[in-house]
DNA sequence: CCGATTCTGGAACGCCCGTACCAAGTATCC
DNA sequence: GGATACTTGGTACGGGCGTTCCAGAATCGG
């Protein structure tokens, strides 16, 4: 009973994270968050709470969003290595494409950790999902014959989440070929583990 | 002619650039300022003019004292391909000590740009020399004969640029493990490069 | 030692922050 | 159709923000 809601919470919660993702958390005012979500205060908080937790709320929603597509590119039919190789190489597309937007977990790791403990648990839970996914998706690649039979699946996918970390903080800068050269030298280092 | 200076500029700076380091622009407040430095709010304008511009002469400092450690580190005498590897590792043993504050120039990168053009100047500015620095590095490596010789030393010195930046940024998650991997991994780039 | 100049701590400015409150509106159930 | 439950837009609140102002203290040249 009473009165029923007259916005779509997911679609206020997506326009949250747009927001978050291209402002940051401190930037961004409630009075930002009410013009550019289309409805009042008092329906935010009566939906969200509060500001920290409309932002817990939105880092949640795209952490589940990237992390599943990181997986579904993982685990597609073909070789893969070649679904790592893609995923890098979209990775660098990704970053040219989003006027220097980044990545929302790079931004709220960079900008909240090590303070806020809320957000350092689900930054470490998506980098450790890509961690193992890219592990996971090495040692099939092994298996495959693609990675020489003593590489050493974990570690290499470890440092391919720096590697893919790195490419969103650079690519705030001005500098596109570096993303480029960086992705073109990292997958080198697989390659390289080919026989 | 006039009063002086009851404080050392430069140690106030100092503070100032600390406090910057720890927290981020946003979240350190005039107020935070004033209690850290020790000296009156009236002091801090008339020596920096502003909070902005506070802060853009603490990054100007952190620049150049980094950019010059890292110009020392990587010509000092002795192998120039050990000399980046030492780079490498003492970045991630920077990492680990820092108590999560990482790295100024990725934090004001993530936070404030692509809005802010005269701190994305700086980033820039300050990623072109170290990528400058270790392409020199790695060339001179070539001619050493660590490094093939059909090795690109500028696109292998932005690969690790890129990693270095991506160390800074995963340094602020929990794992321990991750950024030494990485760095192994990503030394081992350059081994490849070794005939 | 006087006038000019600069620095000092502290108070005050106007503004915007995140949040709480309220009266009115609208749905549901008996 | 009245009682109940929930949402709505608007307003108000206390506080902290970055910045400015000011009266006094200190240092200088003449």
């Amino acid at each position: 009973m009473g009165r029923s809601k007259e916005f779509e919470p997911q679609e206020a919660l997506r326009a949250a994270l747009d927001l978050f993702w291209e402002r940051g958390y401190e930037a961004t005012s409630m009075s930002d968050l009410v013009e550019r979500l289309g409805i009042g205060r008092a329906s935010i908080y009566g939906t969200f709470g509060s500001k920290q937790e409309l932002f817990l709320q939105a880092l949640d929603r795209y952490v589940s969003e990237t992390d599943a597509r990181v997986i579904e590119r993982l685990s597609r039919p073909g070789r893969a290595l070649s679904a790592v190789r893609e995923l890098v190489e979209w990775y660098v597309e990704e970053t040219e494409r989003d006027d220097g937007r980044g990545c929302l977990v790079v931004n709220a790791a960079v900008e909240l950790l090590p303070a806020n403990e809320a957000v350092a648990r689900r930054v470490e839970a998506s980098w450790r999902t890509l961690e193992v996914a890219l592990a996971t998706a090495l040692s099939r690649a092994r298996v495959e014959g693609d990675l020489r039979p003593d590489a050493d699946p974990l570690s290499l996918a470890r440092f391919l989440v720096v590697v893919l970390q790195g490419l969103r903080v650079v690519g705030k800068g001005a500098d596109r070929h570096r993303g480029r050269d960086a992705a073109r030298q990292a997958l080198a280092v697989l390659v390289g583990q080919y026989n």
